[in-house]
DNA sequence: TTTTGTGAATTGCTTCACAGCA
DNA sequence: TGCTGTGAAGCAATTCACAAAA
């Protein structure tokens, strides 16, 4: 039936939106909210929403709506945030920084309780952060993989050291990756990442740009 | 006809992959590539690449493939890079920060001439990047757009904050925003807007991991 | 009324398969 | 032979439009 078909990835990608948008709308009092009223906020139609919303079954009400409270339990449970994943940060520059010290990370169920980086300089130091954390060595990376809980890292290291890197992570059972390295990674089976690369947002944007002008 | 057809936007997000892909062919001295190639090293159909590279009308040669270097600058000229895009940072944060000191914008055609921020301590303290920026009050970043060159915007403040900067600089005259506080901007007529959430990103990371144990 | 859920229609994207060129 | 370019086919996602529920 339904509930045990694959969701389609631009549903998946909304859902995230939807719980953003949701966890607003719980912060304003709002108890429940219509497909239209949703859409209107992220510039989606209606019927998306409904469709959307449509892969937990029957949850919406007639002539009133979604209960918010409810459509964020149900959006984190499909997401996998319902529960706390423990997360790996490789690479502790500014980006690295940057990742230890977002708020919306814990908030949002990831909670970084590593901090590896290849240079001296930088290992024993503390990275502030939900509970800061002290930078360990590379080289303990597997180990402290296999001992703490970590189903996640994030690679925050230069394009350079990624692939060993992500190998190492996947090796010691790492389940997923995100990586920040502008390239893609080859994958072992059993693993998954997504790949993130900044630039590629700003080359986007300027064509967007672009296309306005044309 | 097909010249001024609109580009499909996983076309546009592709092409982006093939620049990326196309340059570091390039530096190992790579001449031609066919599409079956550059499909496997971004996991692609060949049939896809060359749809994609259609867009560009005959380019590729039967029996040989495409010219790397002919390829790099025709994406680049769709895409709009082959110029120089003067590009505003507002937020001097541990994010702002790993822009500034990121050097694969500049490589890119992405260079930023102007570094503000709303935090007094900030100002007057020098971000590193291609050429250090002196970080400036947020209250002249509509002279300093207008005065200088600056096209792009890339946001890296809090959430609170973050949709009247925007629209500051959209009144400024900046013609596209690059937007990292975690939620969806309401744009001007005549600018763009580009999303882009971290956590969004783990959160798909965490349902991917989901699905494929399921 | 208002608003959902959903088949049907539509639009858009990807893959196939092959003619044509080097 | 090796490879491109592209119609045609196939598949996927979105939008439409309306019956049913509150």
């Amino acid at each position: 039936m339904a509930k045990s078909d694959a969701i389609p990835a631009p549903t998946v990608r909304r859902l995230s939106l939807y719980l953003r948008q949701l966890e607003l709308y719980r912060e304003t009092g709002l108890r429940t909210v219509s497909s239209k009223q949703l859409g209107e906020s992220l510039q989606l139609t209606d019927a998306q929403v409904r469709k959307d919303l449509a892969v937990f079954g029957h949850l919406g009400h007639p002539g009133i709506g979604y209960r918010v409270e409810e459509m964020i339990g149900r959006i984190r449970r499909i997401l996998g945030t319902d529960r706390v994943w423990n997360v790996a940060l490789v690479g502790a520059g500014n980006l690295g920084r940057a990742f230890a010290s977002y708020r919306g990370f814990i908030t949002k169920g990831f909670n970084i309780t590593a901090v590896f980086d290849a240079d001296p300089s930088k290992i024993g130091t503390v990275m502030p952060g939900a509970d800061p954390v002290v930078v360990q060595p590379v080289s303990e990376l597997a180990a402290t993989i296999g001992l703490r809980n970590i189903d996640l890292a994030i690679l925050a290291v230069p394009m350079s050291d990624a692939q060993a890197i992500a190998d190492q992570c996947m090796q010691a059972g790492i389940s997923g990756i995100l990586n920040f390295a502008p390239m893609a990674l080859r994958v072992a089976p059993g693993a998954t990442i997504i790949n993130v690369d900044l630039a590629v947002h700003l080359e986007q944007l300027s064509f967007r740009v672009c296309e306005l002008r044309r």
